[in-house]
DNA sequence: GTACGAGTTCCAGCACACTGGAAGGTCAAG
DNA sequence: CTTGACCTTCCAGTGTGCTGGAACTCGTAC
């Protein structure tokens, strides 16, 4: 199976595959005689897996180190089960800090939405965003992995195989 | 005003006081004979205004163009609103993906509680991850700006001005 | 005069997951 | 033999907000 057919079934551009197996998640294939990637049925899978994980949140280290785990022939159930609570730890956390975001996003809107525009222009910038009240920032505890944007569907894969 | 006094006034390292002012969100100050900036006090108004807009969730860009709609000497009142708006948008799906997400995690985590990795081994890859149930993913329909990870205070600022 | 802290410029890199493009090789059909 | 789809490698860029470091100057104290 050529890279193209990989790419088609498993919804994974063919860019990307080439970028896995230099990250090291996917093993680099036989290939034929002509120098193409010659890539046996379980690719699919493996591609498939490697999706599955990023939609549970997860950076493609922490899926590099799964699979290799994988690959020295253990279950690698004990890293994932610590993997994904973690990434739930992650996400609780991203959850209240957006949450919050939102609160003060929503006051500001209403806040705008009384606001004489000539009244502002004696202020400092903005009465709006430099209220009285003024919005403290959550200042982020402990840094730790700042949680993949999920944007995963964006841009190369639906946009075909090219 | 030196650039270290401004650093600690403001809460901002020196070092993105520059970054900033080559980002042209403020404004380049005069020099002393010595070639040292040479801040005005208003400098630490507009350093706060920054933080608050970041603490907003815009980004840098959005910022500049805020403040160089107040520079022009109009009340970005207007601008401000519809930014707010827009970003409260963005938060609003963002959370909706992230509960979403959150789900999908907390189902995996009880899944992966009740696991036999004796049985794993025969699997594919994980069964945790790859289940019957497959974990579909959120596909993100308009892609748009992938909304900052408000990782605001991280590393920099709290570590100090340096 | 010399040590030291604080300033200056400029270039590079981080993290993340790709994507684009150039320059060329391979293979099947016509 | 040529066309064209598909493949190859390699390098560089995207976006965001900084941070680190090198190499140098300024200003003040001792």
């Amino acid at each position: 199976m050529q890279i193209g057919s990989l790419a088609e079934a498993s919804d994974v551009s063919a860019k990307t595959i080439r970028f896995y197996e230099q990250r090291g998640l996917i093993p680099p294939p036989p290939r034929t005689s002509g120098g193409y990637r010659d890539y046996p049925a379980e690719a699919i899978q493996r591609l498939r897996f490697i999706r599955d994980a990023q939609g549970a949140g997860m950076t493609l280290a922490d899926i590099g180190r799964i699979l290799s785990v994988r690959d020295n022939g253990q279950a690698p159930c004990s890293e994932v089960s610590t993997l994904i609570a973690e990434h739930l730890d992650q996400v609780e956390r991203r959850l209240t800090e957006l949450t919050a975001t939102r609160t003060r996003l929503r006051r500001l809107a209403h806040r705008a939405a009384g606001i004489d525009p000539d009244a502002c222009v004696e202020a400092d910038i903005c009465t709006i965003l430099v209220g009285r009240d003024r919005l403290t920032v959550p200042s982020a505890g402990t840094p730790g992995r700042p949680l993949p944007p999920t944007t995963i569907g964006r841009g190369g894969v639906e946009g075909g195989i090219s």
